[in-house]
DNA sequence: CCTGTATGAATGAAAG
DNA sequence: CTTTCATTCATACAGG
């Protein structure tokens, strides 16, 4: 940072104790350990991130934080207004994703049973429940497979339904939005959450202090 | 990564050019600017992740990213643009409406297509958008119908009751969806992909050299 | 710029 | 299994 007297000295090298090294200004080596020190600090935090959510995240409960939120009311001795939809925590889906892809698709009976009581272990959750997920996700993956063939605008398609007012205006563009439901394999994706509210700052502009 | 010698010489720091300065090996040297490099790398990645985590704002749900575009807009070194909806042009609408006046209560898969190509004149148009529209359209219609008056709601009530009062007014139902999203929300919760494969191994060891 | 509302989209559950 | 319904989330847009 300063120290802005003159140390143009030698930052090439030289012979100390019979061995050839680099040597360096006690500013750069100062500046050195505080790049370290950041980029050690910011992975830290990441990692933290990264685990609350990959790990935790069910134990604060279901993930309806806006309706049934606080537990305050709970305890006012209220009847809890309970939840009226199931809904998978990130890590449960992660599993239900996992199995899924895995290609047992004919999740028996017995496979419903055991993936329950696996995924009981984060979060509330029901036999029903996971069969309803598997019954959608099968439906609805088979279902994106078919949208393949996207309009492409065919100009003798003249059905009488061509109703249309002069005042007609196009307002704004309506032609780009990214269509396509699914990609070939949406399994790369992960989903996690992130809480920590520390990160903010971050913004890709990680000064680094290049070594030579 | 060699020169296991016998550089166990002067790691203190010597005078050279007049100047006291802190010397290092040209292993330490290189090991020191690979370890800079691996937390440059990481952050990146992380930042990243991060990126793409904001952009998207996702708050509760778990949207299970299927359509959240991809890395296309990155390469064009473009803003990430976030995903864009949908909108018909007055024109697709009108005659979406014409068809849902119609009666034709229940649109088959066919009939989607067909409509879709038809739209497909007046803008860009997918089957799900249609899907979508006639799903959502039906819904909203019979709600409003269902709805003489309008709730008070009261947020400790013990049942879902649907009270509202005879606002005239055709305006949505229980004006209490809370949209709990502030940016100083210590509860910001965000999806994020992650899709470069090579953070995968993150446990939170990243091993640093300390630079005593 | 911030807030409320209209509406496209996602998805658990249930009906057919 | 396939289709439909209900509820909720997220965003575009209009007002203040």
């Amino acid at each position: 940072m300063e120290a802005e007297h003159h140390h143009q000295t030698s930052n090439a090298g030289g012979i100390i104790g019979g061995l050839y090294v680099k040597v360096m200004t006690d500013d750069q080596m100062e500046l050195l350990r505080q790049q370290i020190s950041v980029y050690a600090t910011i992975c830290q935090q990441l990692v933290e991130m990264h685990k609350a959510v990959t790990i935790q995240q069910d134990l604060a409960g279901l993930r309806l934080g806006n309706l049934y939120c606080d537990p305050l009311m709970a305890c006012s001795g209220h009847k809890i207004t309970a939840r009226q939809r199931w809904t998978p925590t990130p890590l449960q889906l992660q599993v239900l994703e996992r199995i899924f892809d895995e290609g047992n698709g004919t999740p028996s009976k017995q496979k419903i049973k055991d993936i329950t009581i696996e995924l009981g272990q984060h979060g509330q959750i029901s036999e029903t429940n996971v069969y309803n997920w598997f019954q959608n996700r099968r439906a609805r993956s088979k279902r994106k497979q078919l949208t393949p063939a996207l309009n492409v605008v065919e100009p003798e398609v003249e059905t009488e339904v061509e109703v249309e007012s002069p005042k007609e205006k196009k307002t704004r563009a309506e032609g780009f939005q990214v269509q396509p439901y699914e990609k070939s394999s949406p399994h790369r994706i992960k989903d996690m959450y992130i809480q920590s509210p520390d990160i903010e700052p971050l913004t890709g502009n990680i000064p680094i202090m290049m070594l030579k």
